[in-house]
DNA sequence: ATATGTGATGCACAAATGTGCATGTCCGAC
DNA sequence: GTCGGACATGCACATTTGTGCATCACATAT
């Protein structure tokens, strides 16, 4: 009975996969209906008769841009995917792609993750393949918004990244700005957000995107906080951010009253870190990019060749600015 | 510039096979039309980033059925196809699927091969999948029939064997039928045809089917003898044939008038072949395999579970008429 | 400047594939 | 027997995929 399904679908897939014939070639020739060999082709899917394999492209990288970073910025690596990619959306998915494939090494041994959020950070979660689970705690590195879609809802992506690895999580039930800085004094010191929050001094690793200021995080973050705290921002010369912490291109932290309100890590925190992981490419990120790394925040990056070049570019041109 | 594309295509294809998306919600995402997703899927296809693949099912096999056939009628193997196929169509295309997977074993070290025609020799030919070339000749075993679709003429069988195995072929310009004895005797010493019949001397494997009489090989063979052959033949109480050569179920060659004008390879000179190879099954053909295997002229049989037993049973059943 | 060719692009349409459903079939329980 | 359930079958229809073609962009030769 079984057997012979067995060799009969071995036989419907070769004609298929391998002779290209239409089902309704095959059924025409077995004398069977198209609707069965549909079916049956169905059956030789789920039984692995049938195994569709994609090889990932020898993972051609940018070594030498990955080397001159490393050096530059004293990260512990780097990669670069090679190739200029027009479009963000495509971008993004490539990153995010890459970072999925990098994750197993990157968690090896890892304990505590702490996680950022960002479209390229969902685009890593939806191609995470682990095979075995890993004991790993997964925690946001800053306080949620409503305004989001749910998916991007930091929560969201914890439970994401711990499903996928088959850990735990916790979910932080603070807003990333509180009303005063008081309120969030206040709100910190909750025990239930209080556990996550002192979690963020014992993470062996943080994956985190960059922002550029100004329009970040599809502006959700900026449509969140006042006209005044925009001025600030654009007075501070900020020139990107890494968990709402923002910086200058030079790297130094922006003094904003802004930041005596955010419930996210901090960028001293975040230093201390063993392992700071960050995801970001494009060029309007050439900017945040160079200032992250020029503070030192982040100790691995994944990026595009395009951006990378922009990066050091941008990094020799102005660089008489760190020294004076 | 390629590798853009190969991170993107590697990606496409994830999106495609893995998560199961249309062309249209890639699109959708990466901001591409539908037609490029699909060309650079196909691409993805061309380069072998998709790999599909085929897992051959658990080879199950009857081996106890294989073993008795064995012991029984003095083989060197055999291979039984569990199961019961209703379908004459599928069970020829089974049994030749299994040849083909067969056959590098087959033919290992073997130089001259010769070769029977029918539709399921057909089948075989159509699955048959060699890595290296072989240095064989391919040859007829029988002259050829001009009232049959092309392809499954003699000629084009062995060519077609030949080129799936990568080795020569002898192609015979002869009809299987002659006219007279004496016709038969002029063509078979004309030089070229010669040439070729010499060979059946000389064999290391031949792969034949088996027929059984009234109405074999798509009663094509039978539209071409005379009223009166066919009389003798039933009269001489033909079970089967192997190359055209009629014998009864005790195996015994049918001396027949037609014999005399046959052009092709004789029941003894197919016992000198160090190997042939029978691919048959159905039930239909239980009378015919018998006789075949009665008649030591097979060494090796492919068949189907539900077949053997027949034969097998049959074989206990009218054992007394080999004894008297 | 003007031809010329090569390749990418998207469209209309054609082909192939997938799916919910009504019907039919088989088989065991009662 | 007959009832009920599990399962197979084929159909109409919806979705998805594939393809020939006209168009356009761009580069190279004339």
């Amino acid at each position: 009975m079984t057997t012979v399904n067995d060799k009969l679908l071995y036989l419907i897939a070769k004609l298929y996969y391998e002779q290209e014939l239409t089902q309704q070639e095959i059924g025409d020739q077995l004398g069977l209906s198209r609707f069965k060999i549909q079916r049956l082709l169905t059956k030789a899917r789920e039984q692995g008769i049938v195994r569709i394999e994609l090889v990932p492209p020898t993972d051609k990288r940018c070594k030498h841009l990955e080397a001159e970073l490393q050096r530059t910025f004293g990260l512990k690596g780097a990669v670069v995917v090679p190739g200029e990619y027009r479009s963000e959306q495509v971008l993004r998915k490539v990153l995010g792609l890459t970072a999925a494939e990098l994750l197993p090494d990157l968690i090896d041994g890892k304990r505590n993750i702490g996680l950022g959020c960002g479209r390229t950070i969902l685009e890593m979660l939806n191609h995470i393949d682990i095979d075995e689970p890993h004991a790993v705690t997964v925690v946001p590195l800053f306080g949620g918004m409503e305004n989001i879609e749910p998916e991007f809802q930091v929560n969201a992506l914890v439970q994401k990244l711990a499903a996928a690895l088959g850990g735990e999580y916790r979910a932080i039930y603070a807003p990333v700005i509180a009303g005063s800085a008081e309120a969030r004094a206040t709100i910190v010191s909750d025990p239930m957000i209080k556990s996550v929050v002192d979690m963020w001094d014992c993470l062996d690793l943080a994956i985190v995107g960059i922002g550029h200021s100004i329009a970040t995080y599809g502006s959700a973050f900026m449509r969140t906080i006042s006209e005044k705290d925009k001025d600030d921002i654009t007075n501070a010369e900020a020139a990107g951010d890494v968990c709402r912490q923002m910086f200058s291109i030079t790297g130094e932290p922006c003094k904003l009253e802004l930041n005596s309100r955010l419930i996210a890590m901090g960028l001293e925190q975040l230093k201390r870190v063993p392992l700071v992981v960050a995801i970001a490419g494009g060029k309007a990120k050439t900017r945040a990019i160079l200032g992250a790394l020029r503070g030192r925040y982040i100790k691995f990056l994944i990026s595009d060749e395009a951006t990378v070049r922009h990066v050091l570019a941008l990094h020799q041109e102005n660089a008489h600015i760190l020294r004076a």
